[in-house]
RNA sequence: GGCCCCGUAGCUCAGCAGGAUAGAGCAACCGCCUCCUAAGCGGUAGGUCUUGGGUUCGAAUCCCGACGGGGCCGCCA
């Protein structure tokens, strides 16, 4: 609706233009269009004669004045005004609305879907953490944000991959290994002084146990052997672990890439092979480092260790040149906060390989603050007592843990209540709106047993909407597709979860005010007609965030 | 010392990339179930948008400087 009055303004203008009724003849990228805060000054409004104010040496209420007149007859609209130092607001034909409760019922699970992102191939790189032990709180914000932007992006045309990198290459693999074997040999009896470097939590106990199960107590298997045998097992079984509690989120990868699977194919031999030919490296210090200085870095960067060992940042860039030669145009990485420092040497990396920085989108996530009852829950790794995501989920349940992780921007920072996220009542966000729903459902069970047909797209005559409440739903569920396309442009998936609040209590209040079945068979197609939009745009956009759309409540 | 994020109602946060009278939830107070699910709704109260400058027709929004909170600055990952 917002498109077609758009381009109906950009029409009027351009024949503004062309009949000399206004001179500067500059015609803006996009005309700016918004939704009033106050209903009182219609359905859109434009500041687009304020804006031409200054070329056009006039006043902004003659333009607009122009404009008007050359809009004056439109079919979608019922009332141009102008308002104001030069607003010009429009009101819109309630056929217009009607439209987009017919379009909803139509499209159905499409509707919401666009096009802006026109097959750009994306790939959304998210939680690749560790593989050396489960995932924690902060895991979960990242994973189901990463999660959320892949599918919103999805919805607005782009082609994704979501994809897990795996750290299985690195020391952090060794010492799991190292800490396996070690306890493995305590199972044996073995008195062990267990290392301070070591990962002392309890699950490394569970892992030596089910080594044991399957390969025996590799007595006897020389040392460094048996370091890699258990490094092996540990990031298989814990990849294990990683991917049933993702999937107890509701995620699913299309691609886990092992970092070890690089240097196996020499690609780290071969980038940094690349970045010597091109003068980007040097030795110093024994080392190979990187002269991520003369692309805006603080300073520059190891790439080979003194020891001759590769730094992860070794790996990364030859892991993202990879990405590129996939064939993606864009490639978003969602990091934890804490990693913001390293965004300006990878930037550096990809302009010096040829790359233009921009290509890589880094979101940043910032910490979560787990508290109980409002009080801090203080995780100690050392303490073993730090909370896994997994026990999180299964406290509060899926849908409450997502919905908590996408009700702020990932940009502040996040305090996780596990009491609130827990409680089953209307202080909790996520029942509100499947509460609304689930009532939707409820409304249509009850005319299915008083027999009438829930309507279906074209069969009603929905001019029988006709107070404003119905109308303003319908407006919003207008909204939807934008909603979407500005979650995707700015990388915002909260932005879905905000309109779901919006619609939900907007519903909910239509509800409370009036009756949906009643006497008028006329007025009771129209309404199941209108509040069934709400039902399908409701559950799009809460199956897009990966939450249930539960029938009954 | 350098860098990143945040600062909006008592609390937790939105604010549609510059627009008209600054919003929601929670907490407080007052109301609404012989009526499609009260996990709901209506109402009252609550604000120098941390602060000082700048940019312009117009700033919570953009720029610079303070102040406050959190985080990062390794040949760790």
């Amino acid at each position: 609706m917002k498109e077609q009055l758009r381009l109906a303004i950009r029409t009027a203008l351009e024949q503004c233009f062309a009949d000399g009724r206004l001179t500067s003849g500059l015609l803006p990228d996009e005309v700016q269009l918004e939704v009033p805060k106050n209903p009182e000054h219609g359905d859109f409004a434009t500041n687009l004669a304020m804006t031409l104010a200054k070329p056009e040496r006039r006043a902004p209420r003659q333009i607009a004045e122009v404009l008007t007149a050359a809009l004056r007859d439109h079919p979608l609209c019922e009332k141009i005004d102008i308002a104001g130092p030069g607003f010009i607001n429009f009101r819109l034909r309630s056929s217009c609305w009607y439209e987009v409760i017919d379009q909803v019922l139509r499209q159905g699970q499409d509707y919401g879907r666009g096009n802006v992102g026109n097959g750009t191939k994306i790939q959304v790189e998210f939680v690749s953490a560790n593989p050396t032990g489960p995932l924690h709180i902060g895991h979960g914000r990242g994973a189901v944000v990463g999660d959320a932007l892949a599918a919103v992006l999805q919805a607005a045309g782009y082609e994704v991959q979501r994809e897990y990198y795996v750290n299985d290459a690195g020391n952090q693999v060794q010492t799991l290994g190292r800490s396996i074997l070690l306890r493995l040999r305590e199972l044996q009896g073995e008195k062990i002084a267990f290392p301070e470097d070591g990962y002392q939590a309890p699950y490394v106990v569970d892992l030596a146990e089910k080594l044991s199960a399957e390969l025996g107590t590799l007595g006897g298997v020389p040392e460094a052997e048996a370091i890699d045998t258990c490094a092996r097992f540990g990031v298989k079984e814990v990849l294990k672990w990683i991917a049933a509690d993702l999937q107890a989120f509701g995620i699913q990868f299309d691609n886990w890439y092992s970092e070890k699977s690089l240097y196996d194919r020499d690609m780290v031999e071969q980038e940094l092979a690349k970045l010597k030919e091109k003068n980007l490296s040097f030795e110093k210090d024994d080392a190979l480092w990187l002269k991520t200085t003369e692309f805006g870095d603080d300073k520059d960067r190891v790439l080979i260790k003194s020891d001759g060992s590769y730094t992860y940042f070794a790996s990364d860039v030859a892991y993202h040149m990879e990405k590129f030669d996939r064939g993606f145009d864009r490639v978003i990485d969602v990091w934890g906060a804490d990693h913001h420092g390293y965004i300006p040497r990878m930037k550096a990396m990809l302009a010096g390989l040829g790359h233009p920085p921009e290509d890589l989108e880094v979101l940043l996530i910032q910490m979560v603050n787990l508290l109980r009852d409002g009080k801090p829950y203080i995780m100690g790794k050392r303490s073993g007592n730090f909370i896994t995501l997994r026990e999180v989920i299964d406290e509060v349940g899926s849908d409450a843990c997502r919905f908590f992780f996408l009700m702020r921007r990932c940009d502040s920072q996040l305090d996780f209540d596990l009491e609130l996220a827990k409680q089953q009542n209307s202080d909790n966000p996520v029942y509100y709106v499947q509460y609304a729903h689930a009532r939707v459902c409820s409304i249509n069970r009850n005319a299915q047993e008083a027999g009438i047909d829930i309507p279906t797209a074209g069969k009603t005559d929905l001019s029988r909407l006709e107070l404003e409440e119905e109308l303003a739903l319908a407006k919003q569920l207008a909204r939807y597709p934008e909603a979407i396309i500005g979650a995707a442009l700015y990388y915002e998936p909260h932005r879905v979860i905000f309109y779901l609040q919006d619609l939900a209590a907007q519903f909910h209040s239509y509800y409370n005010r009036h009756r949906v079945l009643v006497d008028d068979s006329e007025t009771t197609l129209a309404r199941l007609s209108l509040v069934n939009a709400v039902r399908v745009v409701l559950a799009n956009a809460l199956t897009l965030m990966g939450l249930s759309a539960p029938e009954q409540m």
